[in-house]
Parts: structure tokens; sequence; C-alpha cells
DNA sequence: ATCTTTCTGGAACGGTAGGTCCATAATTAT
DNA sequence: ATAATTATGGACCTACCGTTCCAGAAAGAT
């Protein structure tokens, strides 16, 4: 019964993650959202509630698609290999400086810190996620649940300061070795460990 | 001659450092910088020609007033310590979580990447100049040219993410963890060498 | 005391922000 | 065909943004 909607509602909240994703909260406006969704204003607030409302759902909907690709690395690669994929798909991928976004996540928590407690809050969660997947990682790869659980937090360390990196369009061999050098770092750790443990 | 100003240019210069690094640059409005610097409209426009004008010069003043800390701690430390103490300094210091602001430039970068290349740029080139501080305690400490590059790069990947984590108010014991983690790779990354390198 | 210069408070400006509202268009059920 | 329901376009709202402007206050120079 009744009209029904004339916008396929998936493609525009991509629209509009890109849009968030690249610009941020406060400097994406409504008009750009709409040129970008390509929907009025009453179809918006129709279907999302407000600007707000739009960007949790943004949110949930990188978070979710991170989570996948690291997780299906996960089941097609031994352990190591899909972390490192994870850290070498989201930087080593394209030169075009228009497309070094970062991770919304992490933009998120930056910007929204002081300004709306909830959203960082979100953003943080869904960071507290990918980095669970991690320590799952490390754990498949051997290491022990403390030491898993220490890496896993440095390693977040480590994704977080490369997305700030990125933003500043570093250059892509200059990434690669900074996250070579970290990997490098937990790897010996892990095989330090396990060869110790080895030896008992 | 003339009408002298009323206000300590340099002190409305920290309050306003202390507002943009809180809030970052787009949330904070002209009337939240009036009331915290307390002048006019006029005086301000004055004194600083615009909110952007300020904001500059409130980066280049916190990117000194970091780079002062670093050095003077490079002066009266071992040069491993002196790295140390910049990390524990900026993370250890406080739990009121009211004062996790992360790192002004780290937030700029973040921030403006999409929106002001100039200011974006402009906090850039100070984390660089923090960098090749790292760089030179390194060498300090030992570290071959190449391995100093290498892990002055790794570390301010480590201070970015410190900084993100920050604004999550991380717990300081899990935030001092991280940092040990990170340190303890890099330590025993040069001590290794310079094993190596005696036993030539 | 007066002139000159600079600083100051506050009103006013155009622009844009996010959000609301309503008449109309489009569809299904009867 | 008509009634009922929902979607849509666009005008409209209030609030605030950064900035400009100007009349008047305050100081030094003469």
């Amino acid at each position: 019964m009744s009209r029904p909607v004339e916008f396929d509602r998936d493609q525009a909240v991509q629209k509009a993650v890109h849009l968030f994703w690249q610009r941020g909260y406060q400097a994406t406006s409504l008009t750009d959202l709409l040129d970008a969704m390509g929907l009025s204003r009453s179809s918006f607030y129709g279907a999302f509630g407000d600007k707000r409302g739009l960007f949790v759902e943004c949110l949930d909907v990188f978070a979710l698609r991170n989570q996948v690709l690291l997780q299906r690395a996960r089941d097609r690669k031994p352990p190591m290999a899909a972390l490192r994929s994870y850290f070498e798909r989201n930087f080593g991928q394209t030169s075009d400086p228009d497309l070094h976004f970062g991770c919304m996540l992490v933009n998120t928590v930056i910007e929204l810190a002081a300004i709306d407690q909830g959203l960082c809050d979100l953003a943080g969660h869904h960071l507290k996620t990918v980095q669970d997947l991690f320590e799952a990682c490390l754990g498949d790869a051997g290491a022990e649940p403390g030491e898993a659980k220490q890496a896993a937090a440095f390693l977040m360390m480590v994704n977080e300061g490369a997305r700030v990196a990125d933003r500043q369009r570093i250059s892509i061999p200059d990434q690669l070795a900074r996250i070579n050098t970290a990997f490098g770092y937990v790897e010996s750790s892990i095989a330090y460990r396990n060869t110790a443990n080895a030896q008992l």
C-alpha cells in the first residue's frame, strides 16, 4: 500500500559513508549529503531521522565492512599473513592522494572526542572489536593469551598511527616500511617465545 | 602615541591553544574564543587577523612548546630515557578525563586533511620536526644512521597511535604498557645491532 | 587643553547551518 | 474510479557562523 521509496537506501548510505569518511562529520553539510545521495530533504529526514542518525549508521557500515575484510583474510590465509594483509591493503592500494582518508573510526574519535562523546564511544567500540580480531589472529599464530592481548593492543596503536600518517599522504614505500618494522618486532617476539617454549 | 592594547597577547594565545587543542578548529567558534581570551571582536580581528590566522599561531606555539620539552629532556637525561619521558609525560600525568586532548598536531591532521590542506601540511611539518628530534636521540643512543631513521619513523607512528588512544581516554596503565612494549622492541633492536657490531 | 592615533564594545551583515512543513505526486486497495 | 497512504520537492524557519563597521573611549604628543 502507498507510494514506494524511489531510491536505493543501501546505495545512498554508501555515498554518505564516502563523504563522512573523507570530510568528517562537521564539515559534511546536509546539502553535501543530499547532493551525493541524490535525494531531497524530506526523503532524507523520512529515511534517516537526522544527520547524526545517518552518521551512526555510516559508522556501523564502515566498521562491519572492515571487520568482514579482516575476517575473510583470516579464513583464507595463515594468521600473521592475514593480519599483515589487513594493514597493507589499507595503505598500499593506491597512490591517488584523494583516496587517503585514513580510517573513519579513527577520524571520528579524534574529531568528536570533545564534541559528541556518544559518537566517539561508538567509534571506539568498533575499534575495540577490530582489536579483538587482532588478538584472535595472534592466538591462531601461537601467541600465549597474555602475549596475544599485549601484541593486539600494540598493533591497534600501530594501526591508529598508520591511519594518521595516511591522512598526511605519506609515501606508500615509507608506510609499508613502517608497518614491516612493526610486524618484524611482533613476529620476532612471538617466534622467540615459541622457541623458548619448545626448549622446555 | 595612541592608546595601548589592554590585554596580554601571549596569555590570550595560550587560552586559544587550550580551546583549539580540546575542541579542534571547526567546533571552536569565535564566540568561544572571545569568551576564553577575554576580548572583544574588534580587538580580536585587530590583533590576529582572523580565526585561521590565530589557529596558525596556536599550531606554532603548541609545536614549539612540545619541541622544547623534548629538547630539555634530551639535555638532561640519557637519550633513550629522554625519549621515553617524552612519551610517558604526555600520557601518564593525569587521570582527569577532561585533560586527554591527544596532540593538537595529530588532531589537526585528522580533522583538516580534506578541509584545509595548508593547515594540515603545517601540522605535518611540525610533526616531522619532532620526528627529526626522535632520530637525533636514537643517534645519540648509538643507532646507526639508517636504523635511527627507521626507528624514528616507527616511534612517530607509535606516538600518533598513542595520541588517538589518549583521546579515547584509555587507562593510564594500558597506555604505559603499550608504550613500554614499543620501546622494548626498539631498544632490543638497537641493543642487538650494537652487540652485533661489538662482535665484529 | 586639544589634536591625533589607536583600541574597544556592540550593532549589524550576508551566508549557511540543520531541521520543519505543506501542498502535491505516486502508488495500492477497494 | 476513488479513497487511503506514503514519498517527494521546495519554500521556509530559527539560530549561529565568521566578519565588518562605526561611534566613542583612552592614551600620548604638543
